[in-house]
DNA sequence: CTGCATCCCGTACCATGGTACGGAGTCAAG
DNA sequence: CTTGACTCCGTACCATGGTACGGGATGCAG
């Protein structure tokens, strides 16, 4: 069952659809295994990890450029830029996290203010939110 | 300064592009005030924090279809309904902070590692986050 | 060795979130 | 009343991240 898969036992196994794994490669997140003269590719058991690790990452919010940055770490030897680019990753992740807080905070004040008493005044969320662009907040 | 603005007036007035402006009237998010018979549209100051909020909300990762919801909570009088969006919403951005939690810790983890003795072992954040996909963890 | 599932590969199409373009109308200064 | 900047509106185009399609080759079961 950990032998090398074709295309198709990859997106199985990687939980994607097929042509998702060609994308990959015409993008080169993903190397295509040489083609067995007049046959079909395999994929070692490490791609699936790849194309998992892939999708992971961009439901956290990481474009598909990002990623193959995020993919050097595993690739590249050099661990010392390798660790600047996860550096870099980091503080975005960071500032990411700060701005869904500061929405959560907002929402559940909203959310208190609601359910409070059902005052008929409109929802201050808005008003709130997109004051005037705090700088150095997000950017 | 805070007069009602022309369609140029409004999005410099809130960082986007005219044509930014347009597309939200089109696509619901900003209605279009009407047009003086034979002249150019007027939009109120709270047009352009509008905007604002609608860019804020998408650097937050929201579509445009959810920002669209979220904005029911300032245009809907109904408070009740309006509660429990910004409840579904709450929920979505706890998600996603929890999911970019668990990628930060795991980002420090490498940058420590590798930052430790620039030992020549493959950075192990792919294996880390790529693992068998814990199920229930972000779905 | 026949047949069905897959693979291969190129190309086309899709949704989202815009941006650009072009011709006609309008507004405001000089 | 001319000129230049801006508006209006429709339509076209762009990038991203895929998905679908179709015809020919290949693999594997029976």
């Amino acid at each position: 069952m950990n032998e090398k898969h074709t295309i198709g036992g990859l997106a199985q196994a990687a939980g994607v659809n097929v042509e998702t794994v060609r994308y990959y490669q015409r993008r080169g997140l993903l190397d295509e295994p040489a083609k067995p003269p007049g046959g079909q590719r395999r994929y070692a058991p490490a791609a699936a990890t790849r194309v998992r690790f892939i999708k992971r990452a961009q439901q956290l919010g990481f474009t598909l450029e990002e990623v193959k940055g995020l993919l050097l770490l595993e690739d590249g030897q050099s661990c010392r830029e390798t660790r600047l680019l996860a550096e870099d990753k980091l503080i975005l992740i960071e500032v990411r996290i700060a701005d869904l807080s500061r929405m959560r905070r907002l929402l559940k004040g909203l959310i208190a203010e609601c359910a409070g008493g059902g005052r008929p005044r409109s929802c201050p969320i808005i008003a709130t939110l997109s004051a005037p662009q705090r700088r150095g907040e997000h950017e």
